[in-house]
DNA sequence: ACCAGCGGGACGACCCGTTCAT
DNA sequence: ATGAACGGGTCGTCCCGCTGGT
């Protein structure tokens, strides 16, 4: 790998935790060239602009997490057992990036803002329900779910109760909340069971 | 009622749709400018900043939504009708305000920023969360709620799963979501039903 | 006149000839700060962007640089003689503007460059010629141009005639061309007198 | 020829237009990096600084338009022909550089910017008035001009018109000024014709 | 020898929140 | 309550050396 990319790697794994816990318009160019060293210059070589950079470091952020669920998930035996997973994951794992889900910041923060930013995060969010659905369909498909589940009901009311969970704690620093949620959620996910 | 109070009262609500949908730094003293339909002095005269303003209009919002709310639940006969018709009126309420709940929305942008606005979302969440514990407990005690219900747990359940529906909900534009959750999350409170 | 509109029109006045010597895109702001004694907020506060005061720059240049040759051809008595004194002041007043014809600078610079300014350049161009073509008329109708004289092109033969010798002499930094320009144009205008 | 001053040269005679039509400022490097496919570091290696580069190109397109013209006027058989033929081709030919003149836009865009060009200018301004001048003196031993005539001022008067008329053109995307303003010329030397 | 590419840092225009005189 | 002025901040572009590979 060239000179170059490498460099351009860096700045994006460097200004990803930016981004992600000041949002796209708090995230000052002063900002990225501490955080990755560099002068304007420097940065603006490989990015034509603050949000093409941003962009690209949704889609680190984003790939990052994926990767890591992802290759949890499939040491489960189970699809069923996956579900369970990802939500224990969800409430445990401290992110990297730090400052909550890079998704739903993005979606709370770009609501009114970047339209770029936000229609990212939106094909990200319904990937991520995709994912989680098909796997939820799989544990149907095993017998481990009732057949009068609707899958996507189910894997949107987990997603969507994390994440404002997630939410919950980052505010109130109580990770409590988190894992609260998610013992509760692993019950309620056994009333779906069969 | 002082012609520089109305005013003041004036700023507070125009401003307060401002804030809550573009958020408090996105927010800029022009847009506030244009709503009120003052100069700037005419602003800086009520309120010594801009956080200070985005302060009066966050209590302004939270005590407007709050009011909403509570006087509908007061209009219900018992406690547990209380939790079920909160589930619904958060489902089915658009907010006069815009751009989703002022508590969760400043909680995710100010993360890591203006402490100020963090401390207020905190009280606000902290205050939302004993009131509805509050209605819990009297649901318990009125019989209508199992004994081993961690009432806080619950409402902590239920609050933060409609947030994060809310943000899904915004950011994919399909209320169903919403509307689904809110049915998801009544048959859950069934569950804990005595 | 209030204060507003004074630094305003006080911001134009300086603001000219910056631009008219400079060009457009070589005049920053640091120059018309500089020159105006104000700051960028100040500045700004008048005029929506640098475009904007040009263009008002530019304008005023045109009035001022026009008022003053009108004025002085209104007290010729003949139209003939008015086309001999454009010819004269054209050569011998110094421009308090300095830095050449706005006009002719403005065509040059922004040949390729912000079309707003070329248009302004080229309506410029034109109410000029057409002011001067109706002397050139009225000269005919006094019986002091030949029948077959084209009024319009025996003006601009003299006007960009005036304005290429113009540009020699602030190149050259000899006046004399401008003067020499000057005596040949007059005894070419009387070639075509009757 | 080595591989270097190829390179050289093919960056000037891309460089020389890209000069021409947006002038010295306002022909950035990225602008110079497009034309000439070449990196930064590219043109940096062949010139030692943006000025350099310029005052080469300018150069080379004085040597261009000045050899077309040349060439042409060499076919002339008498001197007074020559001077026809130059206002013929100086109102009809279409400069392969576009953008007008290199002198009198280097002129004007540089009578308050870069002194370096501007010299360059004036020296080339004064060469082409030799030649010119040179030419009609010979017409004048020739025969063919009167005794009386002051070549010098003749051509300034011709050159300069030209090139007033020629930013018309520019400004007003009218070819036909620049037409009749050569005959206008033509018939004007005649008058001085013996 | 040549030059692609990288990074620097000053500067560009413009907008911000704020103060103050009126 | 207005509106003038401020000055530091925003993102982005500029021209230019330097390193390192071919």
């Amino acid at each position: 790998m060239k000179k170059g990319e490498i460099t351009k790697q860096l700045i994006i794994e460097k200004s990803a935790p930016i981004f992600n816990r000041q949002g796209y318009h708090n995230a000052s160019l002063s900002d990225l060239m501490e955080a990755t060293g560099l002068e304007k210059g420097g940065i603006y070589r490989h990015f034509a602009s603050k949000e093409e950079l941003a962009c690209e470091a949704f889609d680190y952020a984003i790939r990052y997490n994926s990767k890591i669920q992802m290759e949890v998930l499939e040491e489960c035996e189970t699809s069923y057992s996956k579900l369970e997973t990802f939500i224990k994951i969800f409430t445990t794992t401290k992110s990297l990036l730090g400052g909550g889900c890079p998704v739903f910041n993005t979606a709370v923060e770009n609501d009114d803002g970047n339209p770029v930013l936000k229609k990212k995060a939106l094909t990200a969010y319904n990937n991520w329900i995709q994912k989680l659905t098909k796997i939820a369909e799989e544990a149907k498909k095993e017998g481990s779910l009732k057949e009068t589940v609707n899958t996507e009901t189910l894997v949107i009311f987990i997603l969507t109760s994390l994440e404002g969970a997630l939410i919950a704690k980052n505010l109130s620093g109580q990770r409590s909340i988190l894992i609260a949620m998610g013992e509760e959620l692993i019950s309620y996910l056994e009333t779906k069971k069969r």
